[in-house]
RNA sequence: GUCCCUGUAGCUCAGCAGGAUAGAGCAGCCGCCUCCUAAGCGGCAGGUCGCAGGUUCGAAUCCUGCCAGGGACGCCA
């Protein structure tokens, strides 16, 4: 419908520059936008207040223009012009109603495009070290990331999800120590307890499998603990596994897959940190201070240069990252996005930084990055800090065990990135109408419920008949959910290119309140077999687009509540 | 001090590549199950879109400054 209208205004356009009316220079790129108030149309096009001063028209007379030289159509039932020069469409029912038909005939992939025409795109994603269970922060970064790379897979993109870890540095070993400890029967409030040590007590569980010679396998790592209690170095690989374990499981309750586990410790086994250092310093970007190296980020607009090798001779951790990343562009990634918590954000300039002192034709803003706000989660109004489990934080498996995955998934990735997310529990557990989830499931569940009942009464859909009286879906609540299903995938569109997974959330509500309000205003049930029908085949549409879009976000769309 | 993010109804938040009287849920009040799932729907009430300027025919949306909250400013990752 909307394609049918923009397709009308450049008729119109074209012809008003035949004519003079509008010079030969404007190229307007035409907006069509549904409209709030249905006492405006269907929709509205603001052209005319955007050419009139080109035109040196008054905005309300240009309209008048454009309406007159708008081509005869079947699908405009009647235009308006309004307030300061809107021009107003009033869709022909039937026009508006053929969505129905396109979404039942594309089914799965109503929604779907081919925008990326199959771009490599690589998006990384909650990126933990095996040190701990995943927290909530981890779970909203697990969220947002899949979601985002279903709505790329959505668009056309061919993505790889990627997940990048650390089994060798500083962190790795005080988990060893740690472990260590607790296999030497220590408690964390014992005095020779490493200091910052992990206090959790996961670390308990870790060391009774490792004196008990437990074999564990993740996804990428197998390990059969050697049992030795005084072998740091087989505890420690036996202690990475166990997490990369234990994080895995968590992830495939959450239903997250990762394609790709890149290792920190194959930057370095594969020359690929020295190689970065050699370009950097080949370049001319890096000089000596205080016995350190440092890079001269400031020439790429960092604020301050950066130290990339210390004066113990180690590197600092951006010198990895930026071979890290140097690899994802050699790997052929015109577009990586890089999502996690927005207390990563000062390695975004320095990343950048250190990308364009290489010069090897990477631009200039690569890579992307989505940054996500603080968790808080609260529970009976208060805010929880702790898991037994973990020690110090809300464990993502916590959530999922308490509220479930479609729930917790939902509720993470439901608001933007960039501002803060207040998980309550509470609320997140309710099966009432205060639970959002709930509320957009019941939707798709209530239409399951009709066709069962149709099935029931022997009065099946009848899909033919149902698509040659489309035109009987005349109500103003009918016309909401038919403008609202025709939306849908421009606004998968949007989400994908702006990355604002929220967007498919919002989308969903909508709709799923205009498809409650329908259910309650138009009886579908009724004697009338073409009515019945119609109004079914409206109830399938709804049904296939909450389907698609709770797909996007990894959400279940169950048949019953 | 510098940088990033946020500030919209009592509460939780949508809306922000500018568009018509700013939306939803919860909480409050009033209604709707002899009828397809009331896990639902309708109505009432509730707002200086943090503040002040600016750009524009038009600003919650863009720009500048200020205020408040959060985060980042390490030879930690």
């Amino acid at each position: 419908m909307k394609d049918t209208l923009i397709t009308l205004l450049e008729g119109a356009v074209e012809a008003l520059k035949q004519e003079g009316v509008l010079p030969q220079d404007v190229q307007p790129t035409i907006k069509v936008d549904p409209t709030k108030d249905k006492s405006h149309g269907d929709y509205a096009t603001n052209l005319a207040l955007m050419l009139a001063k080109p035109a040196g028209m008054k905005p309300r007379d240009l309209a008048e223009a454009v309406v007159n030289a708008l081509p005869a159509s079947d699908a405009v039932h009647k235009t308006d012009i309004a307030g300061p020069g809107f021009i107003n469409f009033f869709a022909a029912t039937d026009a508006a109603a053929q969505v129905v038909a396109q979404v039942l005939d594309c089914g799965d992939t109503f929604g779907r495009s081919m925008l990326g025409q199959g771009q490599k795109v690589q998006v990384e994603f909650v990126s933990a070290n095996p040190t701990g269970p995943l927290h909530v922060g981890h779970g909203r970064g697990a969220a947002i990331g899949d979601c985002l790379c279903r709505l790329l897979e959505a668009t056309g993109y061919d993505v790889t999800r990627e997940f990048y870890y650390n089994d060798a540095g500083a962190q790795i070993s005080n988990l060893a120590r740690s472990v260590h400890a607790r296999v030497k029967g220590l408690t964390p409030d014992h005095s020779s307890w490493p200091e910052d040590g992990y206090r959790g007590d996961y670390i308990i569980d870790v060391a009774e499998d490792y004196l008990a010679g437990k074999t564990v396998s993740a996804d990428d790592r197998e390990v059969t603990a050697k049992a030795d209690p005084d072998d740091l170095d087989a505890i420690q690989t036996f202690a990475v596994a166990w997490l990369r374990r234990e994080q895995d499981l968590d992830l495939k309750a959450f239903g997250v897959e990762f394609d790709v586990y890149f290792l920190e410790s194959s930057l370095y086994e594969d020359g690929k940190v020295d190689a970065t250092v050699e370009k950097l310093t080949d370049n001319g970007h890096t000089y000596e201070e205080d016995g350190a190296t440092w890079l001269r980020t400031t020439t790429f607009g960092d604020d301050k240069d950066r130290v990339m090798r210390k004066r113990d001779g180690g590197y600092t951790y951006f010198l990895p990252d930026v071979a890290y990343h140097l690899d994802k562009w050699q790997r052929g990634f015109k577009t990586v996005i890089n999502e996690q918590g927005a207390d990563h954000h000062s390695t975004v300039t320095r990343v950048r930084a250190g990308l364009q002192a290489l010069e090897v034709g990477i631009p200039k803003g690569w890579p992307d990055y989505v940054l996500h706000q603080m968790v808080m989660v609260t529970r009976s109004g208060v805010e929880v800090k702790l898991s037994k489990r973990a020690g110090s934080y809300v464990t993502l498996r916590d959530l999922i065990d308490e509220v479930g995955r479609d729930a917790t998934r939902f509720f993470l990735a439901a608001r933007r990135a960039d501002s803060q997310l207040t998980f309550d529990i509470d609320l997140a557990r309710s099966q009432s109408n205060e639970n959002p989830v709930y509320y957009v499931q019941y939707a798709h569940a209530r239409v399951c419920s009709m066709l069962r009942k149709a099935e029931a009464a022997q009065q099946p859909f009848d899909h033919d008949l149902a698509l040659a009286n489309l035109a009987l879906l005349d109500s103003d609540q009918e016309k909401a959910v038919l403008n609202r299903l025709a939306r849908f995938p421009e606004v998968v569109e949007v989400a994908a290119r702006n990355r604002e997974p929220q967007q498919i959330a919002q989308y969903l509500l909508d709709l799923a309140g205009d498809f409650h309000t329908c259910y309650n205003a138009v009886k579908v049930m009724v004697d009338d077999d073409t009515l019945r029908n119609t109004r079914l085949a409206l109830g399938l549409a709804t049904r296939q687009v909450l389907r698609n879009g709770l797909d996007l976000m990894g959400v279940r769309a169950p048949e019953e509540m």
